[in-house]
DNA sequence: TGCCAGGCCGGGT
DNA sequence: ACCCGGCATGGC
């Protein structure tokens, strides 16, 4: 296969369309959202952005006027919540000071600037970074989770082991620089991994199981 | 009932 | 440059 990026894109979204991400109604809460995902299942995240709505909380200056215990009650439900809640501050609190709580500052910025300053913030990585970058944003940056690790490591397409920006480069590479393409890949893999993620076998009805080794001997337990 | 989810940080090799 | 423990709730 040439590109087997583009090829795991072309086959996921012929069988499920678009995805229609990030589930949010607003930029902001793209952003909230993408630090309260932090290694945690999008269901716990509904619940605590439930909660930020109901406060009225979900936009900057009241996300900041709110005292700290407050804010860890109303994020519980995402879990890590005193680290969350510390965290959700520092961005919020990096949006307002250098961006006037504006997303369109945030896009007049080049994109390799903004990304080194979103990672500068205390409790944004690599994956944050991008998330907002191109969700919250639209700048066309990869989004490289586990899923996406998992899945390129276990067929050979990438070492095991490979880095972040190791995935991320080779995967970009392969794919036109478009955020929509960009945003479209990230969510089906996404949507890949929450239906044939752990005990379910990578088989009958998978988009790519013809991309699979013959005999699938390397899917053979999971896809991720 | 345990295991794990759309990571990141800090301290130690 | 990696490796590891810690952080926490709710679903299956």
């Amino acid at each position: 296969m040439q590109s087997i990026s583009l090829e795991v894109y072309r086959r996921l979204f012929k069988a499920w369309g678009p995805q229609h991400w990030w589930p949010a109604d607003s930029p902001f809460e793209v952003m909230v959202g993408a630090v309260l995902v932090q290694n945690t299942n999008w269901k716990n995240v509904e619940r605590a952005i439930q909660n930020l709505k109901s406060a009225g909380a979900l936009v900057p200056h009241k996300l900041l006027g709110i005292p700290l215990e407050e804010l860890q009650e109303l994020i519980r439900p995402a879990g890590y919540f005193r680290v969350k809640a510390q965290r959700l501050r520092s961005l919020v609190s990096f949006f307002v000071d250098e961006f006037n709580g504006e997303i369109s500052a945030m896009q007049a910025t080049s994109h390799d600037e903004l990304r080194q300053r979103l990672l500068s913030v205390h409790g944004i990585g690599p994956e944050t970074a991008d998330s907002i970058l191109l969700y919250a944003v639209g700048k066309p940056a990869l989004v490289v989770d586990a899923y996406t690790q998992r899945l390129f490591a276990r067929h050979g397409w990438i070492p095991h082991g490979s880095s972040y920006q190791a995935l991320k480069g080779h995967i970009e590479g392969e794919l036109p620089v478009d955020a929509t393409i960009y945003n479209e890949f990230h969510a089906l893999i996404v949507q890949l991994g929450k239906i044939y993620c752990r005990r379910t076998p990578l088989c009958d009805g998978c988009p790519l199981q013809q991309l699979l080794p013959e005999g699938g001997v390397i899917l053979e337990k999971c896809a991720c």
